[in-house]
DNA sequence: AATATAACTTAACGTTGTTAAATTAACATC
DNA sequence: GATGTTAATTTAACAACGTTAAGTTATATT
């Protein structure tokens, strides 16, 4: 009830009030589900409220995917360890997926609906900065494991393997998350699924056989 | 406007009209974005007659959506050529992306979404009938490949195997669907991603290259 | 000819995202 | 210190949605 003039610190502090109340509403019960009086009761406003601080539902969600890629990041970064750079590159796998099913509604938000495009300009996430961006950083390890040779000799463009290792950890968790409870088909464990996955990745981009591969590979049957 | 009793044929016929028009509309806007009113008014019905032949949207949207597998099924059928099983599994790969690809609304609403898990009684589709059913199809095609001996030895469950080839492809696609538009990833071209997905599973998946992976591979640089 | 029934429509309900108008409280100015 | 301006917020309202209840109409049955 009692509006004053705010000072830009207060501004953002409501901004993320908002956006902390929405993120946690999408992420028990996904985007859709929820409304935008629903978030704005949770933190006693109004729902006309949101609309000072985003141009609508769209922008909001758009608000909290940005700053949910930054959580992703410092998994992963959190991840990114070990010398031998073919481990860093399964860690790093291992931390997506496990980020992707920890959260699956809040990875449905991120990479399974379409939202409008990344825009740097509107965008709290700087590209190519390590610690915010999670493609870069996958990136940077797929550029290790090239340069310590490791990759068959016909490969040579990072961007394309990155995007064919993500693509392909994506498709097991994006399954999992929107087709597990279809009796439809046999499913493997999703453990198994994603061992096999990663298995299947590193002997179809290493040029031979490493340690790693043998140990998952044993613990595959 | 004039109602008379109709026949079972009739209301059958009633039935795939509004799927017709709902597909349709699914098809070149999503389902999110189709209202129950549209689609009675492109068929001069009112919205509440849909109702007299299907519980709610949802169930709508889950008949649509079995009759697209069916489709589904039959693209990859007619891709399912050669005397070789790798290739017919290459083949089988590059039917599932075109569906893909070519019915982006379609893909999203059939494997990205999610529903009411396939329900036996209630649909239209047989599983593990070959003509129907694009899992058993894959499957089918991997169980050839494993009995000509051509899998990693250590590779023995065909579930699993199509799993991960599903996943792989689906990865590609589904990333294509949701995320193209997006600047921050440096995509390579789908045709590219396609094709490099193909190559590393084939690698990955089997025990010696074939004339299939070399022809392939030349031609991504 | 009266009645029942199935097909269909119109009206209406409760929610949704969103906008316009009204309210309230702090600040600046005279 | 009253007055006006401005920003923060709320209430009221709109159009559209999925859906349900209540009506209407034409056929089939008796």
């Amino acid at each position: 009830m009692p509006p004053k003039p705010k000072t830009e610190l207060e501004r953002q502090q409501l901004r993320t009030l908002i956006m902390d109340a929405a993120r946690e509403l999408f992420v028990s019960r996904g985007v859709e589900a929820v409304t935008m009086r629903e978030i704005a009761k949770r933190i006693g406003y109004s729902a006309t409220s949101i609309y000072l601080h985003f141009a609508d539902k769209e922008a909001l969600i758009r608000a909290v995917c940005d700053t949910d890629f930054l959580a992703l990041a410092d998994v992963l970064k959190n991840n990114l360890v070990g010398n031998d750079p073919v481990e860093r590159m399964l860690a790093i796998g291992n931390g997506y997926a496990q980020f992707a099913l920890h959260y699956p509604n809040h990875y449905r938000m991120m990479f399974m609906t379409e939202h409008p495009p990344y825009d740097p300009a509107t965008s709290c996430i700087q590209q190519n900065n390590a610690e915010q961006d999670a493609y870069f950083q996958l990136k940077t390890v797929v550029n290790d494991v090239f340069l310590a040779g490791k990759f068959k000799p016909d490969l040579n463009d990072a961007d394309l393997i990155a995007q064919t290792i993500w693509a392909g950890m994506h498709g097991v968790c994006a399954l999992q998350i929107s087709m597990a409870n279809d009796i439809w088909v046999n499913w493997a464990s999703i453990e198994q699924r994603l061992q096999m996955m990663q298995l299947t990745l590193i002997r179809g981009l290493l040029h031979e056989p490493t340690n790693l591969i043998n140990i998952k590979n044993e613990s595959l049957q």
